[in-house]
DNA sequence: CGTGTTAAGATACAACATATCATTTTTGAA
DNA sequence: TTCAAAAATGATATGTTGTATCTTAACACG
């Protein structure tokens, strides 16, 4: 199904892709917007602003405040680096930034788990039904809601 | 690409559809439900539960808390009369309570406005996304972000 | 340096959502 | 009809998510 050449990074090798990808647009890697990536790497399910806000105030010893960490995740979203799971108000770091494409989010409900799918033909359809509307600047949300294969 | 038959309902209509709808389900159709409905019915875009809390409040001369607004949503959209949009965290009416299917809807970030469309190939594509990862008790949420035809 | 610009912090508040317990209304059997 | 159980709604409190505004800190560059 994923019908297009990428690379899904892991770890440090995902960190440096993400800091590439940012500087390449012009924007800064700095210490606070590092340590929120890597924060947002770390979870393995999609993580709110304040879970986010939490865990890097700990690590780093001094309180983050939700505002900032929302500034950075918009900074983020804009430029490819996570994507926001709009039906768990939360964000998931992008394991392929570089890569642009429209990803399709399987939540789980019970575990919460997040399953990143990548269906081109698929998110192509929704952009032409869009399309066909007449509407433009087209962000497709899709994602579905249920109980994934370990939970049942 | 509507791929299957189906009535959309508007005013008294719709109401009465909804009303029978519920009913059928062994639910009661209470003059709070009905107000609600017919609240949330006259929205043209996705409303809030605290939307419909202050109108329906002003409406009938008596305060309707959120949490009552909640409960009846959630009632709603379990009977498929309502809708939930989730990139808007907002409800819409359901124009065709009784007929089963995934919508699909269209959300523009400047006016608001949602479009509802159906493509049943389209969703069910989903679900098969969906299964093939192993995924049980699918609630597909297929929306568009972008800029409507009017505000372009 | 000094000055303009960008990033981050502090604070307050708005918007969305749920939990818990009390009260009212409905229902249906005795 | 009366009354007990169940269902619906209300009241209240609180938790979670998101934004607005202003201040301070870091940085770039002449
Ligand atoms: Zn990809
Ligand atoms: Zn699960
Ligand atoms: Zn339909
Ligand atoms: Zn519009």
């Amino acid at each position: 199904m994923g019908q297009h050449d990428h690379h899904e990074h892991h770890g440090d090798s995902l960190a440096d892709a993400a800091q590439a990808n940012l500087e390449k647009s012009g924007e800064k890697w700095t210490d606070t917007r590092a340590a929120i990536f890597d924060t947002l790497a770390g979870f393995s399910r999609p993580a709110s602003a304040y879970d986010i806000a939490e865990l890097v105030s700990t690590a780093r010893g001094k309180r983050v405040a939700p505002n900032s960490v929302y500034r950075i995740l918009d900074l983020f979203v804009a430029n490819n680096l996570a994507m926001r799971v709009e039906s768990a108000n939360a964000y998931l770091a992008n394991s392929h930034p570089g890569c642009e494409h429209d990803c399709i989010f399987l939540v789980c409900d019970t575990c919460g788990e997040a399953t990143h799918v990548d269906d081109d033909s698929l998110s192509q359809q929704v952009r032409k039904v869009a399309t066909a509307e007449g509407f433009k600047s087209i962000r497709p949300v899709i994602e579905v809601r249920g109980i994934c294969q370990k939970c049942n």
